[in-house]
Parts: structure tokens; sequence; C-alpha cells
DNA sequence: GACGAATTGGACAAGCCTGTCTAAATTTGT
DNA sequence: ACAAATTTAGACAGGCTTGTCCAATTCGTC
């Protein structure tokens, strides 16, 4: 009954769901203590698992570390592109969908758990796994930034925006509306999401007053009929 | 001879000497390291001085790491007022004075050795010490963006900018002056001069765009003509 | 040159952590 | 219910680190 269509010989339920549970536990525990600083002890525990599950399933500290940071890098970049592919392509209030879509890309990818934690450890430990966090970044802003580069570079073409480089645009619609969060960010915190909305409206604003289109009267008054 | 004008009975030379010295190399490991990762014996190795002298100096390991973060936010806040200081409040050329103000603090502050260490610190081991950290916050960040709104709402008063928020407008501005080197900050990295220039310049264009003023046809041309 | 303070190198105890090993207990599939 | 695989608790060695102590040495000053 609980193992369905996989009648694998593999231990098929509860080992799996451990591994999981001590990824899980790890990086929580990676994040608030440093590589150096976790314990494997405390990992276990949190897993609520004993010690020897950790090391016959991980290997060792080293090994286990690099199984949270691919989990979170494939987890995390799964929940862009998913957000990515909401992105208001024929907007029907661009101001509105763009904040929307803003507020969805925070929520959902860089304040979660999943975010917060990849984040923290891409800065504390980057530099000593090079090859690792470099996949990451291919993967992940680089091609989020494509990605969002082409949709702005559409509605660029469709009328809707008057944009030089797509590129540029694209990572200052990602710092824009994570400018007031910066702080929050740094420290590890959580922002509300009275917050979040805050910033991606102030950001987007911002960012049509650079950007969109001021050559049609029409698009301008319809831009700020929703200021 | 060497001490001139302070006869004071304190050892007056190298043991100073030795303590900068100190906090300088544990600044270094820590980053490098991490607190818990940081080994008093290679600080002492990195410094050029005994272990026993980095007990003498410090007393503990904690007590090294709260010196190493006060001694950084002092003189990073240091520069930064002096930055802010030199920021252009009858300017000549708007865009090219935005722009020289976001590469100065940019290289003085924030991508410099304190800057970046300070930065690290706090991203790691922010949430262990709140007290020392909010100290910080206060008296950096805090202080800065108030003072940059208010130069802000002066080039607003004076016509050059048309600013909704200027609280606002100061943390966008740092956000989109910095918007192409957050990959590489997060990763550790030193921009290089060429790239803290571009980032620099498209940022201040994106802002000129949304905040120079436009209903004074004649600021408008003074901007376009420049780009 | 002599004095006192600071520094050094090294030894040292105590604690913590990783990673291994074992035998017992538990879970899983059949 | 049985057999195989997995998990558990605990002990354990080995290594590393912190922080202390001390005797010998160096440094700065008079």
């Amino acid at each position: 009954m609980k193992h369905g269509v996989s009648p694998d010989t593999f231990p098929p339920r509860s080992h799996e769901a451990k591994r999981v549970s001590v990824v899980d536990a790890a990086a929580s525990v990676f994040c608030r203590e440093g590589y150096a600083g976790a314990n494997i002890d405390l990992i276990a525990a949190e897993a609520g698992v004993s010690r020897q599950t950790v090391y016959n399933h991980h290997g060792d500290k080293e090994k286990l570390f690099v199984a949270v940071v691919r989990d979170l890098t494939e987890r995390c970049n799964a929940g862009i592109f998913a957000t990515i592919a909401s992105f208001p392509d024929q907007p029907t209030d661009l101001e509105a969908d763009l904040i929307a879509f803003a507020v969805r890309m925070n929520r959902n990818c860089i304040c979660n758990r999943d975010g917060r934690f990849l984040r923290k450890l891409i800065q504390a430990e980057g530099e000593r796994y090079p090859e690792l966090f470099a996949e990451w970044r291919e993967q992940g802003p680089g091609r989020t930034w494509s990605a969002l580069a082409a949709r702005f570079a559409r509605l660029a073409f469709a009328g809707h925006l008057s944009i030089g480089d797509p590129d540029v645009a694209a990572r200052q619609f990602f710092a824009l509306v994570n400018a007031e969060l910066q702080i929050t960010f740094m420290l590890g915190g959580v922002p509300t999401e009275e917050e979040v909305l805050r910033s991606a409206t102030n950001g987007v604003r911002t960012f049509l007053g650079a950007f969109a289109r001021r050559k049609s009267p029409a698009a301008k008054q319809a831009a700020l009929a929703h200021a």
C-alpha cells in the first residue's frame, strides 16, 4: 500500500525519508553554525536519527555538506524557473503585474527556507568549494537573468518598455525590488509580507519610471493612472 | 626618537603595533575560516606573533572576535562618512558627479579590505551577536541612508531631481549602483575597477531615468547631452 | 650596560569532534 | 512468523583546539 508503483527491492520507505530528514537538519545546522562549527551529533539529533545513520547515508561531513548544497540548489532553481514562467508577457496592468511577479519571486524563491539557507551557505563557504558554487551560479542566477532579460526584451518589442540593454535591466530589476530588504537579508532575517510588498512596489515604480515607454502618451497615462 | 610627543610610561611602540597586527590577522582568518574554524595558532602565525601574545592582548577567542568587529565597524563608518561628505551638492554635471560618487563609495568603503571583511562577518555571525551588529546597523547603514537621503532631498529642492520619498531613493541608489556586483560580492570576490565603473554608470543612468527632473526641458537636455 | 616589561616557544591538561566498531534492537519484505 | 537489512546506543581511538603555565629570551628605556 505504501510504495504503490515501485516494487523495487530497495528498502522503500523510511530509508529515503531519513536521508531527506538528515539533509534538512544538516542544512539548518550548517547555516546556523557554519561548516566548521556544525556538529554531526547535533545534526543527527535534529534529524531524529542516530549519528551512525548519518554516516551510513552520507559517508562523512564533507560529502554531507555537498549533498546539502546540491539539494538546495536544485530545489531553488526549480522554484525560480517555475516563478519566471509566471512572468506577465501580455500584461493588463504592467505595474501591478510586475509587482505581483516580484512578490512571488521573493516569497517563493528568495525568502523561503531553501533560498535563505542557500544564500548563507554560498556567502560563508563559497570560496572553499569553487566548482560547487560555480555550478549554482551558471544554473541559477545566470539563467534567471537571461530568462528575465528575454522577457523584458519582449515587453520592449511589444512597446511596453523602452530598454537599452535587457540584461542590465534584468539585474537592476532584481536590485530595485530587493532594495529595502538587503539589511534584513544580510542579518539572516525574514522580511514580513508587508515589507516584501512595499519594497517590490517602490522598486517597480522606480523601474517603470526609468524604463516605461514615454513616447506613447497612452502608455504613460495608463501607468500613472495606478500610481 | 620614536615616540616623539608622548612620553607616557606605557610601553610605547611595538606593543600597540602588535595589537593591531593581531587584530588584522584575526579579521583575515575569521573571514576565511569562520568563527568556529578560526584557529588561534594560525592567527598568531599570520600576525607574526606568538600564541601567548594573542592571549595577553585579547584574553580569549570571543573577545578577540568582538575587538575585530568593533575595529572594522569603526574604520568602515569613518570611510563612509568621509565619502558621503564628498557628495555633489552643487553638481556641474549631475550624471558624471553621481557616477564618480558611487565609484568612490564602492572603492573606498565597500570593496576594500575592511568593507569586504565586515560584510562577511555580519553575514556569517550576525545572528550570534545581535547587539554587536545592531550597533553597526544603526551607526552605519542607518546614518548612511539618512545622510544620503538628505542630500537627495537637497538636490530635489534645488530642482535637479524629482523625488517622492528621499529615503527610498537613497536605498534604491545603492541597490542600482551595485546591481551588477552582487554575485561577485556574494562569493567574496573583488570586482575590477572596470566592473565597478560599469555598474555605477548603468545604475546612475537608470536612477536619473527615474528621478531626473523632467518638467524643465533644460535639465533633461543637460542630462541627455552626456548619455 | 643594566633593569623591567614584554615576548617567545614549548609543554601541558581538558574538552570536543570526527569517524569506526560492536552487539543489541528494530523495522521491512515475503 | 522469519530472515535480511537497517537502525540504534554506546564505547572508543585519534586528532585537533583552547587556554594556562613557565623558563628563557628579547626589547625598549634609562
